[in-house]
DNA sequence: TATCGGTAGTTCAACTTTCAACTAATTCAA
DNA sequence: TTGAATTAGTTGAAAGTTGAACTACCGATA
């Protein structure tokens, strides 16, 4: 949640552009990204999915992990499987280790959409992105956001747990 | 579109780190700001439709011109004042010059909420971002971003029209 | 070994977003 | 001044997402 303050510090102009540069890029940068994906009929979060599995050991993986590194809900993980499962990318496959648990497994079908999917999304995500930035600026980008996402994480941590 | 290519031109290291880097730390910090915002009923997309009417001359605004300025399509704009109105913050007013058009008008009640919800949505930009970067950090990105944003503009331009 | 708190995953209903189809008004051009 | 093309905005249906409630199972403890 957000501190409440009877003061609140406004942004300054360079904190304004900052902000407003991040948003305005990322959003249109997004876009992008996901109209360049329809083609394969993939939204980036199913790719993300579909490109996290085939890496996995066996391309199989377990439901909560895969919803972690996904980084979306186990809730709309399992929605997303059915429909992937109907298209006959993935299927499920119960866990004897863990009688609760699910295996995501990924079909031949489901690498090959994959594997035919993924040079055009990075030739994607290069055009859109990489390309247009010089290599310090990547350096500079990296050590700033691989930052702020510990930091985060810092905060997510003290926010919900203890 | 993206290009296609017989020989993808795959991410080195440094640019993987800096795609990953930059696409976890916006996940993250899109859905902490988007739940700093849970307590004044508001989403990002929803605050940033009152905070560009709340600053447009008389609170009023075409709704094409808020459309695009809070960057949402025109049908999801149409949704979403509806549900904005029925919590009175937002009504239609018919547009006499042409009369197909309406004026998406703010009411003295949604001027409250967009003004009770403002410091508590800047504290938190700042807390999550803008106060874990650098002055240096801040200048580097609104270079790149700036930039990035005259890309894909064009690009979209290139795209889209001729 | 009974129980109790926690975890894995799904489901349902409410809500949101998208996309294409639609109405109505405007503009432009012959 | 008519009519074709464009623009403003809405609508409805389909698809996607959320969050809470739920089932089933695990694992520790007494």
């Amino acid at each position: 949640m957000a501190a409440k303050s009877s003061q609140p510090r406004w942004l300054n102009e360079r904190e304004m552009r900052a902000w407003r540069s991040y948003i305005i890029a990322s959003r249109r940068l997004l876009e992008a990204l996901e109209s360049d994906l329809d083609g394969h009929d993939l939204s980036m979060a199913d790719y993300e999915v579909m490109a996290q599995l085939s890496e996995a050991p066996n391309r199989r993986m377990r439901m909560s992990e895969l919803a972690e590194l996904a980084m979306i809900s186990k809730s709309r993980l399992s929605h997303r499987m059915k429909v992937m499962e109907k298209a006959g990318w993935l299927k499920r496959e119960e866990c004897s280790e863990d009688r609760r648990g699910y295996w995501a497994v990924m079909t031949d079908k489901g690498y090959r959409a994959i594997v035919a999917a993924a040079p055009d999304h990075v030739a994607s995500v290069r055009r859109r992105f990489i390309d247009q930035l010089s290599g310090k600026e990547q350096e500079n980008l990296t050590s700033t956001f691989e930052s702020l996402t510990r930091e985060l994480r810092t905060q997510f941590i003290k926010e919900n747990k203890q």
